[in-house]
DNA sequence: AATATTTACAACCGCATGCTG
DNA sequence: TCAGCATGCGGTTGTAAATAT
């Protein structure tokens, strides 16, 4: 398989986003969609990569992103996909409506390691060394705790912080295929916002397998009003501002 | 108040993968 | 079947803001 290029390099600019050219792209998006993020920027009368532009608008100028602080429930959410799925950070915001892949891999690296070695370390040095004897055999049993134990020669194997080696070394399934499944599933949940419906509406809606569609309901158990909470609000033209992209400086 | 260090996060890079002709 | 292209994904970096000294 050939690699196109990354994008011409040459005249284009790179660094942060100007609101200029975040109102650029913003309205041309809004007119147009974005049929082909290559042409985009040239269309758009912007001079960036179309790559740069994708990256802008899925990650930050994107309306039914949910900007500000992670709650508890969000960070607890993301600490138990993590030990199920390791680094699929796609696959984990997929679950996590109005979450960009992006923003929860940037918490997990600055945040919630953090909160878990934390955690870890006011176990009892006996707690820890147990921990760390039986740390493979319990991500299985963590896995079966999810699945049920008729369930646990299902083929998906869990990662921990070594997580990429483990996937491998023996990851059997693709992010896109789990991704797909991950969407349908919440899709079929009662609980899901529309923006999560859109935020998944890039994935080819096939059922999955009985017993993937099980693990997938599965994976976590969160309370209805969480994901019905209206946590954040649309961006368009008229209400476009500082303010509305400067929440992350709010923490 | 000045400087050093840490934190948070936007953005970039390169590889993987799927689609199309 | 294969090559080229477009896009998705995860790792990493750069830097502004916050905090500590």
């Amino acid at each position: 398989m050939g690699r196109s290029p990354c994008c011409e390099k040459l005249g284009l600019k790179r660094g942060p986003w100007s609101k200029e050219e975040d109102d650029l792209l913003i309205n041309y998006i809004n007119k147009n969609g974005h049929p082909n993020w290559r042409a985009l920027p040239k269309l758009a009368g912007l001079l960036r990569c179309g790559k740069s532009c994708r990256l802008r608008w899925t990650n930050y100028l994107k309306p039914d992103i949910k900007r500000g602080n992670f709650t508890n429930e969000e960070e607890d959410t993301i600490i138990e996909l993590h030990q199920l799925l390791g680094n699929r950070w796609s696959t984990i915001a997929a679950r996590l409506p109005g979450r960009t892949d992006n923003e929860i891999k940037n918490i997990w690296h600055t945040r919630l390691k953090k909160k878990i070695s934390k955690s870890q370390a006011q176990k009892t040095p006996e707690l820890q060394e147990e921990t760390s004897m039986e740390t493979s055999k319990s991500d299985e049993q963590n896995l079966d705790t999810h699945l049920g134990p008729e369930n646990s020669n299902f083929d998906i194997h869990l990662e921990s912080d070594n997580s990429k080696d483990n996937s491998e070394i023996s990851s059997p399934k693709t992010n896109s295929e789990i991704q797909q499944q991950s969407s349908s599933s919440v899709h079929s949940s009662s609980s899901i916002s529309s923006s999560c419906e859109d935020a998944c509406s890039n994935t080819t809606a096939t059922s999955p397998e009985p017993r993937d569609q099980f693990m997938l309901d599965n994976l976590v158990e969160i309370d209805d009003d969480f994901w019905s909470e209206v946590l954040w609000t649309t961006v368009d033209d008229s209400n476009y501002n500082d303010n509305n992209f400067d929440l992350s400086k709010n923490n």
